[in-house]
DNA sequence: GCTCAACCTTCCAGTTTATGGAAAGATAGC
DNA sequence: GCTATCTTTCCATAAACTGGAAGGTTGAGC
């Protein structure tokens, strides 16, 4: 399987697919005569699971991490639940910072006129 | 004033201050006879308006046009609010995507067991 | 006047996660 | 055999800094 019908399947582009065997993330795929890259479906798999986290926003770090409990027949799942818990505890943080973010914002917004004056109460905010 | 001097009032770290300037975010400060950065209190408020700014999650782009506005006597505040409104949308766009990543993700996290063994259904929805 | 710490300077490299492109070799279809 | 479409490697770029090395400057204390 060469690299382009690989990334197909695993849903990433090929620069990305080249990019995660660079780096390490998964193991270096076995070559043709030729010198081209050749995927087995154990290796797609890894893919469509590194995929997969990194739209969770798990990190190439905890990817690597998800990747070698995936791979461990004898994880426990607390280990799993850790990772997980962490992330979840991240995008909570993320939430409330963003919602403080966005009433400040919206409130100065709304009491913006937008008009063709110069007066506005958001320049004067962040001034 | 010097640079550190500068920073710690802008409440910015020296390297940053420096890479605005670098960048052309700020306009080069004067420099001393042996070649010190030297601030007056004008551009320390201008360093002040980039960090609440950034704060904000407005990019150093938005930035140079804000502070364009900032330093227009003649500015309309429609063209601020435009600007404003448009950060406005992205913070909701993010808010909705981390919204569906915190369910799916705390519900995966519920279900896990956490203990021992090694099934565990984050694994299992990553796979 | 000397010393020493704490400044300051520039320049280079690294961070994170890829993406874009150039130059050159391989393969497949006609 | 030609041509289009792969593939390879290598280098550059993105955003927004951050860290560190090597070396010059300043000011306080003695």
């Amino acid at each position: 399987m060469n690299i382009s019908a690989a990334a197909m399947e695993a849903g990433l582009p090929v620069k990305t697919v080249r990019y995660y065997s660079e780096i390490g993330l998964v193991e270096a795929p076995s070559r043709t005569a030729s010198g081209y890259r050749s995927y087995d479906p154990a290796s797609v798999r890894k893919l469509v699971f590194i995929r997969r986290a990194r739209e969770f926003g798990f990190s190439i770090d905890d990817c690597r991490e998800l990747l070698g409990l995936y791979q461990d027949q004898n994880r426990s799942s607390a280990d799993v639940k850790a990772l997980a818990s962490n992330r979840l505890e991240q995008i909570r943080a993320k939430q409330r910072e963003l919602q403080s973010l966005h009433d400040t914002l919206s409130d100065l917004v709304e009491c913006c006129n937008g008009d063709e004056r110069p007066d506005c109460p958001i320049i004067d905010f962040l001034r």
